[in-house]
DNA sequence: ATGCCTATACTCCATATTGGAGTAACCATA
DNA sequence: TATGGTTACTCCAATATGGAGTATAGGCAT
């Protein structure tokens, strides 16, 4: 009953104020509207759902379909006024969880298999969730999206998405064609020489100075 | 004192793989192993070692400076035994945390300015993190790096980090070019005009069907 | 009419995770 | 010699997680 939001709860909250949701669709449909930028457990949904309603900034009305009941939920003016005030406040970094990356960290204690089954899955992955914004795409342009009258601010998130997804996918792919043209992943001088090169052809500067020891990175997180 | 070895724990057994380590050391240098492809709060990366060390994966050696005791990591048969192990398993989708697109997605409800701000601070991020990847990238260009006999696999991961933050960066620059060209942040014809067209250039297919009913979307989640 | 599957709408809880505070020695510099 | 920063951690209360469990309704095939 702690009333300190969270961002899972700005998430919910701000999916609400689209349009009035019972908490099953907003379970189902979150994935259009923050799943892919703030993972939430789904029953850490139907907990903020109570929590909004609990503080006045979402509230509920109850329908029937013959007898079962369910509760659609409405943002209020208060629910309006937090978020507003949200965006005043500083925004966390982007971060994000790459498991399979660890694995490629580690791929010579393992197989060739392993280390192309991972790389393969990685690009399923991104594969699926192209496949996804195709059909977000689709609903924009069929004119059928709930959020139709605000195209102008969704386009801005699938032009992220999709370019987003499409460098995961084509990094995929270049490594799998790298990874087979090797014999096995023990480190070799023909290997180490080809992945020097590779870094050396990355379009990032170096710094200006050289460095001698090494230094501090930046330090970002933040949570909440 | 659970024995069943989380992602996090993995990725500091992975660390230690690289060399042997202090617990300091590994916090102050992961972000050189995995902080940016799995974060981790600093407290859980001592606990962690404290939990390989009582596992028997990681083994400590006890150092002094003066009267500061300090204890140095190694990897050990069995931790290395249990990294083969767990390359055998699934592993789990990529996902991010970008509370940046959520401001978006509620920014016709604040300023342009705040708007504004948020995209440029997803650009400085990024930059502060290509800033980084630069030194990586001098570091082994100058033979200088801890991993510079696996360059044939850190390669890999500098290439999809500076890919990545290059997408993201130049979304940003798009969308704050974008951005400037409004007066308001009002839904207009004009603006979803041009986001219609913006989604309707995305390189990326529309499904065979036309979309009837809002399809469900790949689940994929999970973590550990 | 019966059975079965799926949709709806949650609750519960053991564990995991987080950020921050606390401790303490060491070290450079003014 | 004071003091502020760095090194090197420990501890903990509060919060978050995901998975399992509960229960009813509606639809459809037989």
């Amino acid at each position: 009953m702690e009333d300190q939001l969270t961002t899972t709860s700005y998430a919910v909250l701000a999916q609400v104020a689209v349009r009035p949701w019972s908490p099953y669709e907003m379970v189902q449909q979150r994935v259009r509207y923050f799943r892919y930028v703030w993972p939430a457990a789904e029953s850490a949904i139907y907990r903020e759902v109570k929590r909004l309603a609990a503080m006045g900034l979402i509230e509920g009305e109850k329908e029937y379909t013959g007898k079962r009941a369910r509760t659609v939920y409405s943002i209020t003016e208060d629910g309006k006024q937090v978020l507003r005030d949200w965006l005043g406040t500083p925004v966390a970094p982007f971060s994000m969880q790459f498991e399979a990356m660890l694995r490629v960290f580690v791929a010579p204690i393992g197989t060739k298999d392993e280390l192309v089954g991972t790389i393969k899955q990685v690009r399923a992955d991104a594969q699926d969730m192209l496949r996804f914004a195709g059909e977000v795409k689709q609903e924009f342009l069929e004119g059928i999206a709930v959020t139709q009258d605000q195209v102008y601010i969704r386009a801005l998130a699938v032009d992220f998405f999709i370019n987003l997804l499409i460098t995961v996918e084509a990094w995929a792919e270049r490594t799998l064609a790298e990874t087979e043209t090797w014999d096995d992943l023990m480190p070799s001088q023909e290997k180490n020489k080809r992945g020097l090169e590779k870094i050396r052809q990355l379009p990032v500067d170096t710094p200006d100075e050289s460095i001698k020891d090494i230094s501090k990175p930046p330090k970002r997180q933040m949570r909440t």
